[in-house]
DNA sequence: AACAAATTTTTACGCGCGTAAAATTTTGAG
DNA sequence: CTCAAAATTTTACGCGCGTAAAAATTTGTT
């Protein structure tokens, strides 16, 4: 490329001996102009590498070619993956994704609806905190930014709902734990941050009684995202004072469990399915990380890229469809049980 | 707030009975202007709620109040960690924090960049992909916008540096080994990603020599971000052919030294200072994970406040001083060692 | 009360691009 | 070569706000 600067879409347009709204155009859609002016615009952007100012682009436009990623906690690796993905998946429908956490605090997400309505983006994928949540605030961003919920579900909310069926999750480890062995205990907080805890907990007790076993529900106390800690004070709790009515415990996800499993090693209790083992610890979601636990852990996986890719075909959709859909559809996609050491 | 909808500067000027200039005015800085005038701005602004257009606004400004911060692996909990503090910091100080990661490929830090550049930042705080990065690209960018580069040094780039002291961390970790037991191997990836993998290397042997111990370097094949596997695979294929010439292991990094206790655990070997232990295993970094790997692990730990609060300080300087410094600093942070179970 | 200083208002222009409408040129079919 | 269709160019205006300069007003001081 060539040393001379080009200051706007007019200069550009000199050079390449084009006219200035035929190089917009170009802009706006490249096979939308003949092929020879295609080729003569895309030759002297080679010799001049001019990118016309986004500022001036969206001022002038309805919708921008933003979109809004917004997850409730991006230090949880499961959020990583999965905004990584999407974000992947934006950029090749050529739109311009841009990440937000709400790091565990309502303030922080209403503040990222706020920032989101002032980029003015075309579609928005949000990732509630859930409990924490201001449903009303998000409501009215719904109202007025065409957005598609993923993860964690809000009734009525928003254009669409893209998840993982809990209880495909929670069937399967209970299933698995009880055939090979005895029926699970389910560990989870008093009060968790997320609805999906929520439903695990109801196709927990519904597995037990379909299988004519009595539900024994753990319910430890914690608050906010620290889900490792908790997890760990919580088993440390009922472990040392002998609480567990049970050989094998569900937990209700994995960072919980990773918890679970280090209070574990800490006392001395052998985990897994060896002879020595006087525990079996299963969990849900195959968070990145528990691969590595001590013993690995066995879980019930999201489908990461199924979640990632219809969450972004359903705003995609949404987007070319106006920004509203007819009817509000979920989404849900079962889980796939990975076997390791712990159970 | 009321219904009535404004659309623009001007009829919010119009409803609150001030002029469009001095109100535009107001939102660039609330004190340049008369506290009556002031209070009569927010008493409107309460009733109608208005939010000056961003794209019309950075359209005519030199630097916009926008501060990108790009990461090499979100998906590191390490990063994730301290983005989300420089995210706060940047708030606070009335910016526009935009978070990019690199997911570790080239090709995305460099269109981070490039995104970066058509955002028209008021300054780039990045840490840099390390080895994979193109030192060209990244020299240019910094030479075209004002940039602190952090955690990752590159020579004579940027305007600044702030990171973490790596002769701090393993000449702690190497002593307390040495002193308190026998010293350790060095357990790396053959290839690191990451520059500071080099220094802690040369820190490593530096310290050895000192203290007159012969180095001990085992370097583990694998390419990529996914160190948990490549130190656990490392690790497996080491241990299994009995190769671990020493009975204390200092791995270059958490990630590392993650893999390498969930190998240890899958082979029965039982890692920590207790007498029935063979084994100890000491790194660095106090990765957010650290404490809940099995047994915990014993690490030098970055001074994440210092690391995050500094480079923002730095940024925020730099953007005050009109984008560049008389002389290129490099604030280095010591590390704290943090004692737990793994040696 | 008078006056200088500080602040606000008025007036006016420009930023870089989207986009509509009319005029012109190019393309492709016959 | 002719002509209609398609694509492009010309022309012109607007988006929402920053900002400069000059005029008018308010403020604080003696």
């Amino acid at each position: 490329m060539s040393a001379t600067k080009i200051r706007n879409m007019e200069e550009f347009a000199a050079i390449s001996g084009i006219s200035r709204p035929t190089v917009s155009k170009y802009f706006n859609d490249p096979n939308s102009v003949r092929k020879s002016t295609r080729e003569r615009i895309e030759a002297a952007l080679e010799q001049h590498d001019y990118r016309p100012n986004i500022y001036a682009i969206n001022q002038n436009r309805r919708l921008t070619k933003n979109i809004g990623i917004v997850v409730p906690y991006l230090a949880d690796p499961f959020f990583t993956e999965i905004a990584r993905r999407i974000e992947r998946l934006c950029i090749e429908a050529s739109f311009r994704p841009i990440l937000f956490s709400s790091h565990g605090e309502q303030a922080l997400e209403i503040e990222n609806l706020e920032s989101l309505r002032s980029i003015k983006p075309a579609g928005v994928l949000l990732a509630p905190l859930g409990r924490a949540s201001d449903r009303v605030v998000i409501e009215e961003f719904c109202a007025d930014v065409p957005t598609v919920l993923f993860d964690s579900n809000i009734e009525k909310v928003g254009e669409a709902f893209v998840g993982s069926d809990n209880f495909s999750f929670v069937s399967q480890t209970v299933e698995y734990l009880t055939r090979t062995g005895e029926p699970p205990s389910f560990f989870e907080m008093r009060t968790p941050a997320n609805p999906n805890a929520n439903k695990r907990r109801l196709a927990y007790i519904q597995m037990m009684e379909r299988l004519g076993f009595d539900p024994n529900i753990i319910k430890i106390s914690g608050e906010g995202w620290a889900f490792e800690e908790i997890g760990r004070r919580g088993a440390l709790k009922i472990l040392e004072q002998g609480a567990l009515p049970t050989n094998a415990v569900l937990c209700s996800n994995d960072r919980l469990a990773i918890g679970f499993l280090a209070a574990c090693y800490e006392l001395g209790i052998k985990v897994g399915r060896e002879p020595d083992c006087t525990l079996r610890v299963a969990s849900n979601d195959d968070h990145p990380f528990s691969r590595f636990t001590c013993p690995s852990l066995t879980t019930a996986a999201h489908d990461y890229e199924a979640v990632s890719n219809r969450s972004v075909e359903t705003l995609l959709e949404l987007i070319e469809n106006g920004g509203r859909f007819a009817t509000r559809t979920e989404t849900l996609f079962p889980a796939k049980l990975v076997l390791r050491a712990s159970a």
